[in-house]
DNA sequence: CATAATCTGTAATGCTATAACGTCCGCTAC
DNA sequence: GTAGCGGACGTTATAGCATTACAGATTATG
């Protein structure tokens, strides 16, 4: 049954079928659901959250069945998560970039956590990873895969607290 | 009592408490013991496997004691936590640097963390944090804190798996 | 159909971290 | 000196995050 999710969700929705197909992978309905709970949030969201959620319309879901979904798609990268919460965003490119087959498909990517909204947005910018790959390659190491996660004030927050300095 | 740890660790511990000293802050004997603990550890290392080792010679510690302690030592910057492994290292340039008073301690570090052998290695690169400043700042945010921990080969396991490729 | 592989259900457990409260100790002011 | 204060620590309980282990169901394949 589509429209379980906003349309724009279960567009991203088909876009990721087509890419798992693509690509030899499943995106079974329990991933399909989980994803789509991804996509729908407006914010990154804990495993446990998106249990409770999954609950409303598959009774008997326990720990296992999200985390089994996430890691599902963890690989195929069309979420990420986010260390610092202990929570998973969905990757929109993920959703939409297709790739070779038999690859990994996590994508290099940035987050900037604002510690005073709470808003997390998503970068993918080319130089930061490639000035870590270069570091550390001077180090004798090869990445495969990498965390980077800021926090700090988001541009709504800060000129907010620069109209009203104490906040 | 001092030899309870290395010599070399029990050198960094009375660096450390001098630097606490000029901040004005108290590296107790409990939060001494603990920076000892994790110093003295080949890698990183969890908060219940440090109250395990606080316990041998400290009985009745509890989640809370090894907390409060790391949560000292992190915001003196004497330490760091490595978000993918949920563990904690010490941080050589926090014992040793001094700063001016009532700062911020953090240090902007990264992490090489080998998927092969485990080994996890502290690079402080100055071009990899002014890079996630700059695009960061074209988004409009202002970086505080980042966390950048990268996963791959070291040195050591690359040449090995290009010797035993299958390895 | 037989078989293997994959996905999911289910129960239990383990690991990580914090809340809430009380006590002790050292410091300052009176 | 002692009353009051604040920081550090003890203690118990609980919250939050993630995995193990095994069984049943489904699907692909020879």
């Amino acid at each position: 049954m589509a429209g379980e999710f906003s349309r724009r969700t279960e567009g991203l929705l088909d876009q990721a079928e087509t890419v798992c197909e693509h690509r030899g992978a499943k995106l079974t309905e329990l991933r399909r659901h989980v994803l789509g709970l991804v996509l729908d949030a407006a914010a990154p969201t804990g495993a446990y959250e998106l249990l409770d959620r999954l609950r409303q319309s598959r009774r008997g879901a326990a720990p296992p069945t999200v985390y089994r979904a996430l890691d599902f798609l963890l690989e195929q990268g069309l979420i990420h998560r986010v260390e610092r919460l202990s929570s998973f965003v969905g990757c929109v490119a993920g959703c939409t970039t297709g790739h070779g087959e038999g690859e990994s498909h996590t994508h290099a990517a940035q987050f900037l956590i604002c510690r005073q909204c709470g808003k997390v947005t998503e970068m993918q910018d080319a130089d930061v990873t490639a000035v870590l790959a270069r570091a550390a390659k001077e180090a004798g190491f090869s990445i495969s895969g990498a965390t980077i996660e800021a926090e700090g004030l988001c541009g709504a927050c800060r000129s907010a607290s620069a109209r009203r300095p104490a906040g």
